[in-house]
DNA sequence: GCGACAG
DNA sequence: ATCTTGTCGC
C-alpha cells in the first residue's frame, strides 16, 4: 500500500520541531467511528535493535473476526530520532510506514503498539499513524504514559476509564483475568467503546491481542511459515 | 525543585 | 526496550 511514503515526509530533528508537528496535526484526529466493513485487522509492533541504533517495525495482517494470518512485513531503518517520552512516533513511524508499504492491501483497521489519545498532547503513535495513513487505528499499550484511573476489577473484559486533566483519554482494560491490563485509546476513526470491543475481539488467550502478538513474534525473529506478504 | 516517563 | 535472580501459582 502506497498511501504514506515515509521518504516523502519531513521528519524533525529535535523535540521542539517535533512538538510543533504534534500541535499542528492533533486536530486531524477523528475520534468518532468512521469505519467500513472490517475484514482485516493489522497489528503493529515497534522496537529497536543495536542498543537503539536501528529501529524496527513489524506488521501482521489477520482476518477478522477469525484471526487467521494473512500477511506480514518487517522493516528496519537507522534510528533518526531518540526515544523521548511523548515523542515515540518520530522515532518509530518511518519504520512502521516502511512495513506498511510492503503490504499489497490496506488493512481495514490497525491495532498499534503504544498510546493514541492517551498522550500529553493527545497525539501518540497510534494517532500519528492513523492521521498519516487515514486508516482506522487503535492504540494498545503495555504500560501507562499519562493519566490516572481507579482500581481495576480482576476479570477479563472489565475496564475503567483513564483520565487526564478532566477528560477521558482511554481505558485500562483487562484482557485476561488477573493479568496486568493494557491501555487502550483512540488512534483514529474509532471511538473508545469500539476500540475496547475490537481489542477484546482480537484477544484470545494472551495478554495482548493476536494481531500485536503476531507482529511481536515476527519482529523477535521467529516468523510464521506459509504466510507471504500479500493476500 | 522533584518525580514520572508509550517503546 | 533489555538484563537477571528469586518467587509464586497452576
Amino acid at each position: 500500500m502506497r498511501s504514506a511514503a515515509s521518504s516523502e515526509i519531513e521528519w524533525p530533528n529535535d523535540v521542539a520541531s517535533a512538538r510543533a508537528i504534534q500541535e499542528a496535526l492533533r486536530s486531524q484526529v477523528v475520534r468518532e467511528d468512521r469505519l467500513g466493513p472490517v475484514n482485516t485487522v493489522a497489528g503493529v509492533d515497534v522496537g529497536f535493535e543495536d542498543r537503539g541504533r536501528t529501529t524496527r517495525a513489524a506488521v501482521a495482517v489477520l482476518a477478522f473476526p477469525g484471526l487467521e494470518p494473512l500477511a506480514q512485513a518487517i522493516s528496519r531503518s537507522p534510528t533518526r530520532f531518540p526515544y523521548v517520552p511523548g515523542y515515540l512516533s518520530f522515532r518509530e513511524l518511518p519504520a512502521v510506514l516502511g512495513a506498511l508499504d510492503q503490504l499489497a492491501e490496506r488493512p481495514d483497521l490497525i491495532l498499534c503498539d503504544g498510546q493514541g489519545l492517551a498522550h500529553p498532547r493527545r497525539f501518540g503513535l497510534a494517532c500519528h499513524l492513523g492521521v498519516l495513513t487515514d486508516i482506522p487505528c487503535i492504540g494498545v499499550a503495555k504500560s501507562r504514559l499519562v493519566g490516572r484511573h481507579d482500581e481495576l476489577p480482576p476479570d477479563k473484559g472489565q475496564w475503567v476509564p483513564l483520565r487526564d486533566k478532566g477528560e477521558t483519554i482511554g481505558a485500562v482494560l483487562r484482557t485476561r483475568t488477573r493479568v496486568s491490563p493494557v491501555y487502550v485509546s483512540i488512534g483514529h476513526r474509532v471511538n473508545l467503546a469500539a476500540a475496547i470491543d475490537f481489542t477484546l475481539r482480537c484477544t484470545t488467550r494472551y495478554r495482548l491481542p493476536e494481531t500485536t502478538r503476531y507482529a511481536h513474534r515476527l519482529a523477535s525473529g521467529l516468523s510464521e511459515k506459509g504466510v507471504s506478504n500479500r493476500y
